[in-house]
DNA sequence: CGCATTTCTTAATCTACATCATCTTTCCCG
DNA sequence: CGGGAAAGATGATGTAGATTAAGAAATGCG
């Protein structure tokens, strides 16, 4: 069962009997994402949140230069979504692709409302998600006024340990906000110094 | 009466009635802030929302060289505190500081609770708030991956236009995320371009 | 399997911003 | 209102990371 991971990350915040997990379960909807295919565009409403069980998805904006920003990735056993435009319904910034073919789990804006319903003790569960992405991003601007490439990069490997060799580099790159280039440079001189 | 500005503020996204506004009023608390006084340390669980009706207070964090990074200000009109941790209870990063001494009206936590119980509309208003200081975070860490230092410095303008020529160069520099030095040479030069 | 496209590496040069030092100006508290 | 501290200006020098260019390696797709 595919669910399993996804119960198992619920598992970790709330205590859900079978008749729950059951109601839970009938809100959702698989899906089959393929590399490159877009699941979300700036400028739209995210109408969806989406849970990765195999594969791997990015969350990532566009400047006015044309260059790509990742803000987030979502490999298995991670939620996704513009939470912006998910919780106000207005349109949102982000992107969201699929960096390889993947399997994800879909709870649609309006299911997560019934769910609320249904199984009061969700809002907490959503709460928790809604805070960790507060605080990832809050501390995410303090990172990228205080650190250097490096640090940022050695706080990537922890956040996505998974992520480091199964990876472009030019994504990695992305999220640390450098360029491919210096990104493969750097890469060298901290494999150089410990050896 | 300095609830005015407040009420006004309130009123942009819900409309009450005047029993609304009664009870509302009695859950707040009015604070005189000095210059230099700290209302919120980091490690704190922060307790309550701060709306500032005169002065001026700054929320920063300090980074692991003792360098302090500006997040925000609250100029009259605005609402201050450490969302993650108002939201979450838990310790949160934010330092909250008045650069002057500063009025401003106080919204416990708990109080904050018991309004959404007795004017349920009041939900509305926090989630928006909260929706707005979400959106905020993600634009900057966009802008500081993307913008220059001059491109910063005008949004910044934008932000708080009543601040530019009335807060300590080095606060601004702090916000823009570059050094009082850089800052300094920087206007020069963008009024030497504009002369 | 093989070719085209994407990705990675390396090098030279460039630039935005930091750091350090010194001097001047402003401001605030006794 | 006067003196001391904080803030700001300016110059010289240093550096993290960008840009451009070009070749090598990897990868995905027909």
């Amino acid at each position: 069962m595919p669910f399993d991971l996804l119960l198992n990350n619920v598992s970790k915040y709330i205590h859900l009997d079978s008749a729950e997990k059951e109601i839970f379960l009938s809100f959702l909807q698989p899906k089959h994402i393929k590399r490159k295919q877009f699941i979300l565009n700036d400028g739209e409403i995210c109408k969806n949140s989406v849970f990765v069980t195999d594969g791997c998805l990015r969350g990532f904006t566009v400047d006015k230069n044309g260059i790509e920003h990742v803000l987030s990735f979502a490999p298995p056993g991670w939620w996704i979504a513009d939470m912006y435009s998910l919780i106000s319904q207005k349109p949102g910034i982000l992107n969201i692709e699929a960096l390889e073919d993947t399997e994800s789990i879909i709870l649609s804006k309006i299911n997560q409302e019934k769910l609320y319903h249904e199984v009061p003790k969700f809002e907490r569960f959503f709460r928790i998600l809604t805070e960790n992405s507060l605080v990832a991003n809050q501390q995410r601007i303090v990172d990228n006024m205080s650190l250097t490439a490096e640090e940022r990069y050695s706080i990537f490997c922890k956040r996505y340990p998974t992520l480091i060799d199964h990876l472009p580099q030019k994504q990695i790159a992305s999220y640390v906000g450098v360029t491919p280039e210096f990104f493969s440079r750097m890469r060298s001189e901290m494999i150089r110094k410990r050896a």
